[in-house]
DNA sequence: CTTTGGATTGTCT
DNA sequence: GACAATCCAAAGA
């Protein structure tokens, strides 16, 4: 596990894509990345440690999880500290009742294709913020079958625009943006 | 199908 | 006081 993630950022955004991803029983399938550094602009990580990005500057495989606008949970992966991943969508696989409850919602496309809607979906709040990865309530699988991964630009930033650290499984149904 | 504006609040300047 | 790694409903084409 922490060799896995104690590399660059995009590298393990890429790598991440595929991956099972499950917390307490509910989760599915990582469709959707987005990487973020110490280096970029558009990072929590930029101007340094604060109060509210203390997660992101944790431990490799560890979890950092921020408040977006206000009302949304926003879930990353800690690759190096001050680097981290953004978990964007899920194909749902495990725990759909709960999902659909916790969500108010049916539709199976819905449940998990964002990164707020994942954390809803999952109930991850900062009750989890620098947890590790490697423990409960959280089970992680690397993804053995090739994969085909489109990259794009990230979304709903205004810094570093133009840096293509979005990754998505190729064609898949459930991205919160097409790629 | 695409676009637009409102909701909502902790954090940092 | 401004802003934010979003979501949703409503309106337009």
């Amino acid at each position: 596990m922490k060799v896995f993630f104690d590399r660059p950022a995009p590298t393990v955004a890429i790598d991440l894509i595929g991956a099972t991803f499950e917390v307490a029983g509910v989760g599915g399938l990582i469709v959707e990345t987005e990487a973020y550094t110490d280096e970029d602009p558009a990072s929590h990580s930029f101007k340094g440690q604060t109060r509210r990005n203390r997660a992101m500057f944790g431990s490799s495989a560890s979890v950092y999880v921020y408040r977006s606008y206000g009302m949304h949970w926003c879930l990353n992966f800690v690759s190096r500290p001050g680097s981290a991943v953004l978990i964007r969508a899920l194909e749902p696989l495990t725990g759909l009742d709960v999902m659909r409850q916790r969500r108010g919602l049916d539709r199976l496309a819905l449940l998990c294709s964002g990164p707020g809607r994942l954390c809803q979906a999952l109930g991850v709040t900062d009750d989890l913020d620098g947890w590790s990865l490697a423990e409960d309530p959280f089970h992680l699988v690397s993804p053995n079958e090739p994969r085909t991964v489109s990259t794009g630009l990230r979304i709903g930033i205004t810094k570093a625009a133009d840096i293509p650290w979005r990754f998505g499984l190729n064609g898949s149904a459930f991205l919160s943006k097409r790629l």
